[in-house]
DNA sequence: TTTGACATATGACACCGTGTCACATAAAGT
DNA sequence: ACTTTATGTGACACGGTGTCATATGTCAAA
């Protein structure tokens, strides 16, 4: 997390900060970054950097998780908008995220996450469906679920739908930035990965 | 790829080259690794590295794709030995790969390389090396798998399978390990979503 | 207004890691 | 033997990170 210097700040130079460094990110993954670059940009001397945070790390995922907080608020919008269908919150999302990240051309912060996305990044964005912080924000979510639709028979089987549905969506999400699939390449996939999952992959007579 | 070099190394020296490598990746990620760990443990000159390899990826790459090789050998003969159960291969697969993982504790290859896995190292896994042998071992595969358990028309989605497949399977490895999850746990977890997979998440009313 | 305690700003610097390059040595070809 | 080609070597330039001594700002109490 910042220091508590960071969140002292007057707004509008946290802001320029904030976008200096989404800048810096947006061009290289967190390992290619360069604090040097995100300093100049901000215009602010290399020790006033850690002040503010840690170290490189420390900045990405404050960012990475303030994305996830308002991708999570719109994720529940969908879900209620859709009358808690599950899929169709998902397909919406997955779509809004790749239309984003496709507008912007290749400097743009969601895209470089998702190309260099492993489990600490999927996990600060998919907290909310990790088994220690279960009970905080899957409630909101199990109560607005649809459970109708589904072959379930309690919420610990919720879990492993939510668990199915979001290692499927990044992958494809993944997937379809790296492998540059046009937007209708793209969807086509998943909506036909998705139809799999929700009929079965298996007959059923077996 | 490695330079010629490294192939015409003899075959000790390459080997000592190897591990000292593995080494050095089994104890933090391709970016925390520092080829002078390698240098010092294969006792050779900061100079020779570069004569072997581009850099530091080119070697993490080269032993991630000489895993890979091997483990698809492994789920060829898996899939061969259960008569084309594309779903037990793949269970046994998951299975040894963690057992492998646990029996080695902290510092082995495979498991930090599961925790850092991303995209580019999922890929390489999952499709070893070129463009001939990618196709001429999804025919392989399609040959073995029994098509009868499947709800599945024609090749392509057979595809879809894999897809689905190798993401889930991938994610559970992947957070198992970092989640530190007991054998048996991991295991149930994934049979669990595995089940859920086959049968399919939504009634078959819908 | 002065004072002092605390918070914040600053940039020079020590440290570490990468990749290169000029030169040394070995191996192979003729 | 001599030339050519391949391989070995380590000093070094370059760039990046995190720290620290010092400067500057803030604010409340005296």
């Amino acid at each position: 997390m910042p220091k508590p210097t960071f969140f002292n700040l007057k707004e509008e130079k946290r802001n320029v900060l904030v976008e200096a460094a989404k800048k810096e990110f947006s061009r290289v993954s967190l390992y290619d970054a360069s604090i040097a670059n995100i300093l100049k940009t901000a215009g602010i001397p290399r020790g006033s950097f850690y002040q503010y945070f840690e170290n490189k790390e420390d900045a990405f995922f404050y960012l990475v998780g303030e994305h996830a907080r308002k991708r999570f608020e719109t994720f529940i919008a969908l879900l209620e908008t859709h009358d808690g269908d599950l899929f169709e919150a998902t397909r919406v999302m997955f779509h809004t995220m790749l239309s984003f990240s496709y507008e912007n051309g290749q400097n743009n912060f969601i895209r470089n996450v998702l190309l260099n996305m492993n489990y600490k990044i999927e996990k600060t964005f998919t907290q909310t469906l990790t088994r220690e912080t279960i009970d905080q924000r899957y409630e909101e979510i199990f109560l607005l679920v649809n459970k109708d639709q589904f072959a379930i028979d309690n919420k610990s089987d919720l879990y492993h739908v939510l668990q199915i549905l979001s290692a499927v969506t990044f992958h494809n999400l993944v997937q379809s930035i790296a492998e540059e699939l046009t937007l209708g390449e793209a969807l086509g996939k998943y909506d036909k990965e998705m139809s799999m999952i929700k009929r079965g992959l298996c007959k059923s007579s077996s």
